[in-house]
DNA sequence: TATGAATGAGTCTTCATTCAT
DNA sequence: AATGAATGAAGACTCATTCAT
């Protein structure tokens, strides 16, 4: 009592409840939506998994989409932080730890990355923000570029396209291999990020002898 | 058509009726996957605007992803021939025309691209029937890379994992902006192919100088 | 078959048949809206006192509003052929026929009166059908009304104004008596006809001795 | 309030506070009776508008028809008060008196009229309280037609019948004009008056020479 | 071959009410 | 007295597919 903690209120209780109750239900989510993917998850299935009534999950989301949205923010979340490259140093290890970070978010989450795809397809609000998030990482990539000509590195090329360009190569690459028609024996995380690497890095550096 | 050829025995008179509804039906899925969509097409839209009965479908086709591969079929048939490049010549030349030909192909049926993509998410069997296509089209790429590496011209990479990283780039680029959002003010198809050529040529190749 | 009547075509037969699950349809519809009233009917009960599936409803009806409107239609038809009074002839006959038709109406289908009440607090759609039909037999009350001013027989008062009042005065006396609170043993719908009647002509005509 | 009063004890403390917030959500569920209407007024809504937690709302009221009932004892309250007409005087100005008192509690509180009509219609409870206090108005009425008919002004008519065919026209054109499809430009509640008042007193006198 | 009426499974969402704290 | 999280029942509507004619 005589602590700096203020004794759990009433509401913080009930509070904790809740949050415990939201947790089982975005856990849900996430599973459902990565072994079903967007469309064919439903509300009962997740609340049932969660072991709630169908009512409480509009208690915590006010529908499917915003539950998506939600659990993508968890995730992404997780792969934005990857995501936040160090963008000094080495350029070929600069491009190697975007192409890594965004396979390695995708080869995580497969079926998520793969809902996010079928979401977007199914609901604007979804597609929206993903290719809003989509702009934010090619804004970056163009940067990189522009400032890899201002010092001399960069080949003279258009940084916006280029960074449309690049960044779709990665994203789609990712997506094909780990996330669509997973039953390929797709070559490692490893192989597939030096190759792409290694592209991305000839596509934009100058003169690099004989390669 | 005058005498010499035997007077249209009945079947052939009722095949040729059917070919007529088949035919009606296939325009009528084209226009309405392409306008709609792959989960948004309803049998009754296609049936409605071929002017046909609902059970009449069922007479020309499978089922709704039996009919949206035929269509598939009939558009790719285009889209193939397209893609049927010249693998002679000036290496960027024959570069140019591959990137040019996806994405032409593309923003010529944004519509079907998308459902492309929407219908391989929904339904095992149009994915795996665009997964073959893929690998056909990466196949080719991969044999012109090993091609351009044994006469010296190419450098020394994966010629798989290239022509996966490569395709995507193209592929998907032309999704993003010719068949996803497109209210985009995407640059025009020129352009892109420029760019998307220069990267994809300084990639592949080896030792030009300054870039 | 030397008949004038063609066969009947293979369409005619299946329209038998669709015009005998519509019958059934709208006979349950009816049944169900008359026991039920407007909100507490369910498609579900229309179509399992029809003994047909769900679906088939939405074959014949746009929704539970369309349904509605066409039992009305069909009810109304009755009601307006009352309504299709003589105009002509004595006048306390012409108002005595006016008021036995909309009371005789609501008595005659009270649980469908009552539902029209309730449904067109539900819904604007049938609320703005009720009050069009109000509105054309307002018309018709004012214009008798006008008419018997110029023979000199009705007193001098706004046509409009009195034809709303008196047309509410019947219909909600209708309404009251034998669609609300049916279980009043209200008077007999002779009793409640006269009062009416009288108390309409003496408030329209004009000097009537003593009353 | 000074000193007089005996400290108040914990638990008059404590009533006052119900007291309060039972004040508030009787004021926040007449607002939003007045606004939805019954069925669409719900308990979030009340309890929302009141500040109150959804729980406490049943603390002072059994359900939403006992909250409907309280709000209407207190608008009814309100709108009683007006039909306390003055009984003596001038049969016209009487007349006119009761005729304007009902038009123009309507008119003050058209929401809530038009809810009464919608909870009669979907609540027995509601509907048999609304008849039971019609009935107390229409008895009024039945007794001074008696009186009337006593003192030889009023025409030979039963009573009882004429009360309800008149309380039905007031209080059908009071509903109509101003708690139904109130976008029509309705005349005023002048006009409205003057009319019924004639009509009625007309209908009920006898011999005014020509009206 | 063509018809089109019939089927019925499947899903989101709202809301009055309860109850542990 | 107050809280507010949790409950779970209830209902309209779509659509691929079948089948008797």
């Amino acid at each position: 009592m005589t602590s700096d903690e203020p004794p759990p209120s009433r509401s913080s209780l009930r509070q904790e409840r809740a949050d415990t109750t939201r947790r089982q239900l975005l856990d849900a989510a996430r599973d459902v939506f990565e072994e079903k993917g967007y469309r064919a998850t439903t509300i009962r299935a997740i609340t049932s998994r969660a072991s709630t009534a169908q009512g409480t999950f509009y208690l915590h989301f006010e529908n499917k989409e915003d539950a998506f949205g939600q659990v993508l923010a968890e995730v992404w979340q997780g792969m934005l932080s990857m995501v936040d490259w160090e963008w000094e140093g080495d350029p070929r290890e600069i491009t190697r730890s975007a192409v890594q970070s965004v396979i390695a978010a995708v080869a995580m989450h497969p079926g998520i990355a793969r809902a996010l795809l079928e979401g977007s397809l199914d609901n604007e609000t979804i597609e929206a923000r993903w290719m809003a998030s989509r702009a934010v990482l090619i804004e970056r990539i163009a940067e990189l570029i522009a400032k890899e000509q201002s010092a001399g590195r960069a080949r003279d090329l258009d940084p916006l396209l280029a960074a449309h360009a690049l960044g779709s190569m990665v994203e789609w690459v990712a997506l094909n291999r780990y996330a669509l028609a997973p039953e390929r024996h797709a070559p490692g995380v490893d192989a597939m990020v030096d190759a792409v690497t290694d592209l991305w890095y000839h596509a934009v550096y100058r003169g690099h002898g004989s390669g």
